[in-house]
DNA sequence: TTGAAAGCGCTAACAA
DNA sequence: TTGTTAGCGCTTTCAA
C-alpha cells in the first residue's frame, strides 16, 4: 500500500498537480468549488505531501532543530538528575512545531571546538532545517552564530542578554529573576545573604549575580564579597561553596544559589553540619527542576517560563517573511515559594541541637 | 553560501557523480584512487548529501521515529514529576542514530481512537522513516500495529511480552524485575507483602503481577487476594491504596509499588499515618526514576535498561535487510537498593511514636 | 569498475 | 483562476 502522490489527488479531483499544491500550500487564488474536490480527493486517498520532495523541490524543509551541547545532555539524560530544562524547551518547540505541521528536532552537538563546526555544518546541509533554536551553553557561542549566520538560517537565541548581531533573541529574564529571589530574602528580614554563582561560561551565570547585587542595593545592604562564592550550577559545587560558607567567621543567614541543584548541595551541606533549612539558613536556588519539589525541605525557587518561551521561538522560526513582526511578549521569571525559605532566626546562633 | 552538491563534488574530484554515490553510500566497487579523490573533494567543499535529495530518489529516508502517547508525554514533560523513562529512551535512541547517521524523531500521537490512525498515518506518509520505535502503551495497540504491518515500515515493540506478528519485539523484563523486587522483600523476612498494581490498560501491569506471584510462590508464602490492590501508576493512587491498606485487619509489613510514582505515594501515605519506612513498612518501586532517588527515604527500586534497550531497537530497525539477524543480548532488571527497604520489625507494631 | 539517463514527488516561474 | 514545464539533488536501472 503505497502513499499516494498529488498526482493521484490531482486526478481523483480532476484538476491539475499545481491546483492540488495550491491549496496545499494555503494559497488562496483557488476557485472554492475545486479546493471542495480536491480536499475531497485528499480525504479519500489519506493523501499526505512527502515532507523530503517539498523540502527539496521548495525552500522550506518543515524542520526546526535545537542544536544542544552533547556531552551536558548525555549527562543530564543519563544521570536522571531530575533538571527538566531540557524537558520544557523540548515540549513547547514540539508542541508549536506540531501545530504548524513542522517536524522537531533534538540534535546533539559535541561543542568541543574540533566538532562544534563540523557536526554544525553537516546537520544545516543535511537537514536544511528553518530554523534553529540555540539554548545556553551555544548561544554565545560564537563558531555557531558565524556558521548559522553564513548559512543564512534562521535562528533563536533563548538565553541571556548577551548583545549578538542576526538571530532573533529570546531574552531569560536570570537577572530580574535573581532579583526577585534575592528581595524575598530581604523581605524575610535576611541581611546576609550569600550567593553561589553558576558556571561562568554561562552568560546566565553573570545575569544572575546582577540580580543579586541589585536587589542588595536596593535595599540598601552592603555587598559583602566574602560571601560571593564561585560554583558550576553542580550539586557538589553547592555542596562545597557552602561548606566554605559556613566554615566563615560570620555565615550568611540565607543563600542564594544560582541553580537547583547547588540548592540542594546547599541543602545537602547544611544537614551534614547539622543545620536546618530553613530554621537555621534560608535556602533558594534557580530553575524550578523537578528536584525542587523532592527535595526535603521543598525548595523555594525561581522558575522560568521556558515552555512558552521555546514555543514562542518556534513561532519565529517558522514565521512567514512577510508577517509582521510581533513584539516578543514580556517573558518574566516567577518566585516559586516553598518551604526553604523562613525568616531569619531572631539572634542567629550556630548550633546542631536543633529539635 | 549555498551547501556544495554532488555534481560539485563530482567535477571537483574529475569523476561522475555515481562514483561519488558510491562512495557515499559504502558500495565496494570503487577504485581505491578514486575513493581517495572524491573524499579529498568531500572534505574540501564540506559537502554532505541532502536528506530530502537521497530520501526521496533511494528507498532510505535515514530517519528513525518514535511513537508516543502524546497525552501521557506532554502531562510528563509539563508536570517535571521526575520520571525519565522517555529520556533514556530518547537517549539511546538518539545516540545510535548519531553513530549512523540516522536522525532520531520524537512524534507525538494522539491515542484516542479517533486520532490515533490519522495521526500516524501522516506521520508515516510524511516522514517516511525507515523504523518506528514503539513504547507502551502504543506498543500494543491494535490499530497502531495494523497501520505499521500495512505500510510494511518496520517497528520495534519496547514492552511487555504479549505477542504480536510482525515487528520486532524487545521485551522489558516486567515479570522478573517484579519478581527480584519480591524477593529481595522475602529475603529481608517479610511475609505480609502488597502489591499495588499499575494501570490495566499497560501490559507490564499484568506482567508484574505475575513477578509477584511468581516470589511468592518460590517462598511458599500464600497469596492473599486482599493484599494485592489495584492502581494506575500515579502517585494518588499510591497514596490511595495504602491508606486502604493501612485501615485493613492486618496491614502488610511491606510494599511492593509497581512503579515509582506509587511508591512515592506509599511513602507519604505511610508518612501521613505516622508510620515510618523503612522501620514499621518496607516499600519497592519499580522503573528507578529521578524521584527514587530525592525522595526520603530513597527508594528501592527496580530498574530497566532502558538506555540500552533502545539502542537495540534502532541498531535493529536500521540494519540493512541482508544483514543477519544478531539475537538479542539478554536484557535483565536489576534490583537498585536504597533506603526504603529493611527487615521487618521483630513483631510489628503499628504505632505513630517512633523516634 | 564506471557512466548516462530517467525519475522520485514536489514547488516555482511563466504562460494561458 | 488555472495549467505547463523545468528542475531540486539524489538513487537506480541499464549499458558500457
Amino acid at each position: 500500500m503505497k502513499s499516494a502522490t498529488i498526482y493521484d489527488v490531482a486526478r481523483e479531483a480532476g484538476v491539475s498537480i499545481k491546483t492540488v499544491s495550491r491549496i496545499l500550500n494555503h494559497d488562496m487564488t483557488v476557485k472554492a468549488a475545486n479546493r471542495e474536490r480536491v480536499l475531497a480527493a485528499v480525504d479519500r486517498l489519506n493523501y499526505r505531501p512527502s515532507l523530503s520532495a517539498r523540502s527539496l523541490a521548495g525552500s522550506r524543509s518543515f524542520v526546526v532543530a535545537a542544536f544542544v551541547d552533547a556531552q551536558l545532555t548525555i549527562d543530564h539524560w543519563r544521570s536522571g538528575r531530575a533538571t527538566d530544562y531540557l524537558a520544557r524547551v523540548q515540549l513547547g518547540a514540539t508542541l508549536e512545531c506540531r501545530k504548524a505541521g513542522y517536524h522537531f528536532l533534538l540534535e546533539l552537538i559535541d561543542h568541543d571546538r574540533a566538532s562544534l563546526k563540523r557536526e554544525a555544518r553537516d546537520v544545516l546541509s543535511a537537514l536544511s532545517p528553518d530554523g534553529v533554536l540555540l539554548t545556553p551553553p551555544s548561544c554565545d557561542d560564537p563558531d555557531m552564530l558565524e556558521l548559522l549566520i553564513a548559512s543564512r538560517t534562521p535562528f533563536v537565541r533563548l538565553g541571556s542578554e548577551s548583545e549578538v548581531e542576526g538571530g532573533i533573541q529570546l531574552t531569560l529574564d536570570d537577572r530580574g529573576g535573581a532579583a526577585t529571589a534575592v528581595r524575598h530574602l530581604v523581605e524575610l528580614g535576611h541581611t546576609r545573604i550569600a550567593c553561589i554563582l553558576g558556571d561562568p561560561r554561562y552568560g546566565s551565570s553573570e545575569a544572575r549575580l546582577a540580580g543579586y547585587h541589585e536587589a542588595l542595593a536596593e535595599a540598601g545592604l552592603a555587598a559583602d564579597e566574602s560571601l560571593v562564592l564561585s560554583g558550576d550550577f553542580t550539586f557538589q559545587s553547592g555542596v562545597t561553596a557552602t561548606e566554605r560558607l559556613l566554615a566563615g567567621a560570620r555565615p550568611p543567614t540565607a543563600i542564594f544559589a544560582s541553580s537547583d541543584e547547588m540548592a540542594l548541595g546547599s541543602l545537602s551541606a547544611l544537614s551534614q553540619a547539622g543545620l536546618r533549612a530553613p530554621e537555621d539558613v534560608s535556602v533558594v536556588g534557580f530553575d524550578d527542576s523537578a528536584g525542587a519539589r523532592f527535595s526535603r525541605p521543598q525548595l523555594t525557587t525561581v522558575r522560568q517560563p521556558l515552555i512558552e518561551m521555546a514555543s514562542e521561538a518556534v513561532r519565529r522560526l517558522i514565521q512567514k517573511p512577510g508577517a509582521d513582526p510581533v513584539a516578543a511578549p514580556a517573558f518574566t521569571s516567577e518566585l516559586i515559594v516553598r518551604d526553604s525559605t523562613a525568616p531569619p532566626k531572631p539572634r542567629a546562633r550556630r548550633a546542631a541541637g536543633a529539635g
